[in-house]
DNA sequence: GGACATTGCTGAGGTTACCTCATCATGAGG
DNA sequence: CCTCATGATGAGGTAACCTCAGCAATGTCC
């Protein structure tokens, strides 16, 4: 390993969507530092969190939360569980169906994952101050919902 | 194909990064269908557009625009050379160089998908008013440069 | 004006994070 | 009870990256 040159920033005239990409691509490398001390990938994550949310969910269910497919949640949760921080077992009421959740393990991690976030974000987005945050969010959730 | 479910955007509590990654996915899919037209891949419209800006670049030149690995842009530059779209010569001052330059075809090809992207962004960010616009440019930028 | 390291590209092969399709067990409705 | 739908997964594929090794051309240093 490893690579990752920084692009050149220079002189490009830039529309938004080139400058919100930059910023994107900033962030996601953030985001793998943060989480590189559990060894864990930002799709695991992400899928911790979810459990952690909501408890025991169908693997399907967690499919559609995360946005992929269910053959993927698979292989997602495979992951976790190799690790020990998340459990299948059978749902009770549908004998095809199988419940994943957070072990006791999954849960400490997902807690400090959480922390780790926050303070990343704490980090990433603290260049501006609460005002420019507030407009940020406000206009980020106008695009995202149209 | 295909497949991409809709991600439950439901009553989930939020962060900013969360909500930055939700707009980030939208803006995603939607590039990707303004390219369809073309049969051409986000990296290689990139690549075209680098092109477009500079001229006749080294591929190791372009490789660095893209932050991407030389072997990479390799890669990327056989698509769009296959495609008719770029051609490769020798650099005249160094025999080991390549220079990648867009055809007339990729001039043409490369001039219509900007415009085709001016329009993606229009409609994109044009749920904005001018004022907001210009705030999360202001706010982007600060955010890419630290 | 060799010898030797460096640079620029690419072949070979790997990784990651997804995907589809087929299969198998279970469940639900006529 | 037979058929069809559904939940998870095995098998296998793809896209976009990567590293490492190799080859040719170049630059450097004595």
């Amino acid at each position: 390993m490893c690579c990752y040159r920084i692009p050149v920033t220079g002189s490009d005239e830039e529309t938004l969507a080139e400058t919100f990409w930059a910023v994107a691509r900033r962030l996601r490398h953030q985001s793998k530092r943060t989480l590189e001390p559990w060894e864990i990938n930002p799709g695991q994550a992400r899928a911790l969190a979810v459990l952690m949310r909501h408890g025991a969910v169908r693997l399907s269910a967690l499919a559609e939360h995360l946005g992929i497919a269910p053959r993927s949640a698979t292989e997602v949760v495979d992951g976790l569980e190799e690790r020990g921080l998340v459990e299948r077992r059978p749902d009770p009421v549908d004998r095809r169906a199988t419940l994943v959740a957070p072990t006791e393990e999954g849960g400490r991690v997902g807690k400090a994952i959480r922390v780790a976030r926050a303070a990343e974000a704490e980090r990433f987005f603290g260049a501006l101050d609460p005002a420019d945050r507030a407009e940020l969010t406000r206009i980020l959730r106008r695009l995202r919902d149209d």
